[in-house]
DNA sequence: CATCCGTGGGC
DNA sequence: TGCCCAAGGAT
């Protein structure tokens, strides 16, 4: 089974959201700010972000000559702050070695830090309009469901997923940036993972899996993430300290926050050999280059 | 390939 | 209410 090019793209044409990085005006920083936010983190909670960012830096050039700190800051609480540094580090590379201007090709994007095998495509597609594959977590549902007939996508295969999408994408570059943009909406607010509304699919009447009865997804359960107690929560609270403070603290204010020293301490380390955390000559803690 | 890396909202 | 999920990437 197929998905139809025209069908979806012109679903997408009426229905989508009109979110600020899809506006034809949005500059491919804008587009790849938008990329590096949105890993794993929800569109409700990235579009007021990425306004506030673009405003203050807005271009790749403006956000290398920002602190660490100011950077995390910035970034407040959408989640894994690596992905901050490794965008400002993304920016040094594209100030200083591409002009300022944002690659559009797929292995320079992947050269730099923070960019894999989805958000390379996502640039290339929807910053520079290229036909080539984007496959995220929507995508390789929908594809599961609408071809396949799976109720869900089994384990990522890169390979095997980027030719799936690839095989959905018509030859024209533009029809193509298009469809990819309309397969991953389609699994956003469409063919959803809890609740698909296939109802309002616009590919109801060829979809594989609906044909088939919904079959229940039946592959291998996916590795459930805790949060509650791992290093992960106390990595999050310890960083919540710093950014609260203009000055850096003595250890004795990150201590308050978890009960385990043991636990405590091993993150305050990781934090530290992640560049998130800064220890000051005289034994305080701050975020990276604000002393 | 499995695991780790934050945070919050919906059901 | 606890659990699942959200435009992934690096190791």
């Amino acid at each position: 089974m197929t998905i139809d090019a025209y069908v979806l793209t012109d679903w997408f044409a009426e229905k989508a959201r009109d979110l600020p990085w899809r506006r034809p005006d949005c500059s491919a920083w804008g587009v790849l700010v938008s990329e590096i936010m949105l890993q794993q983190t929800p569109v409700a909670r990235v579009e007021p972000s990425w306004h506030e960012w673009l405003a203050r830096w807005p271009v790749p050039s403006a956000l290398a000559a920002a602190t660490p700190a100011d950077v995390l800051r910035m970034w407040g609480k959408l989640g894994y702050p690596r992905r901050a540094l490794r965008l400002r580090d993304a920016a040094t590379v594209i100030a200083e070695q591409h002009d300022d201007v944002v690659p559009s090709d797929v292995d320079t994007l992947l050269a730099l830090p923070g960019i894999g095998a989805y958000t390379a495509r996502a640039v290339a597609a929807f910053a520079y309009r290229k036909r080539c594959p984007v496959v995220d977590t929507n995508v390789r549902r929908v594809i599961a469901r609408a071809v396949h007939g799976a109720g869900d996508a089994g384990p990522a295969s890169n390979t095997r997923d980027m030719a799936d999408a690839e095989k959905l994408l018509p030859a024209d570059d533009e029809q193509a940036a298009r469809m990819s943009a309309a397969l991953m909406e389609l699994g956003a607010i469409v063919c959803t993972a809890r609740n698909p509304r296939c109802a309002d699919c616009p590919v109801y009447d060829s979809c594989a899996w609906q044909l088939a009865g919904k079959p229940a997804y039946a592959g291998p359960a996916k590795p459930v993430q805790k949060f509650a107690g791992t290093d992960r929560q106390v990595r999050g609270l310890l960083l919540d300290v710093l950014r609260d403070t203009s000055t850096p603290v003595p250890k004795t204010r990150l201590d308050v926050v978890w009960s385990d020293a043991g636990q405590r301490d091993r993150c305050l380390d990781s934090l530290l050999v992640d560049g998130l955390v800064e220890q000051t000559t005289d034994g305080l803690f701050a975020l990276p280059g604000e002393h």
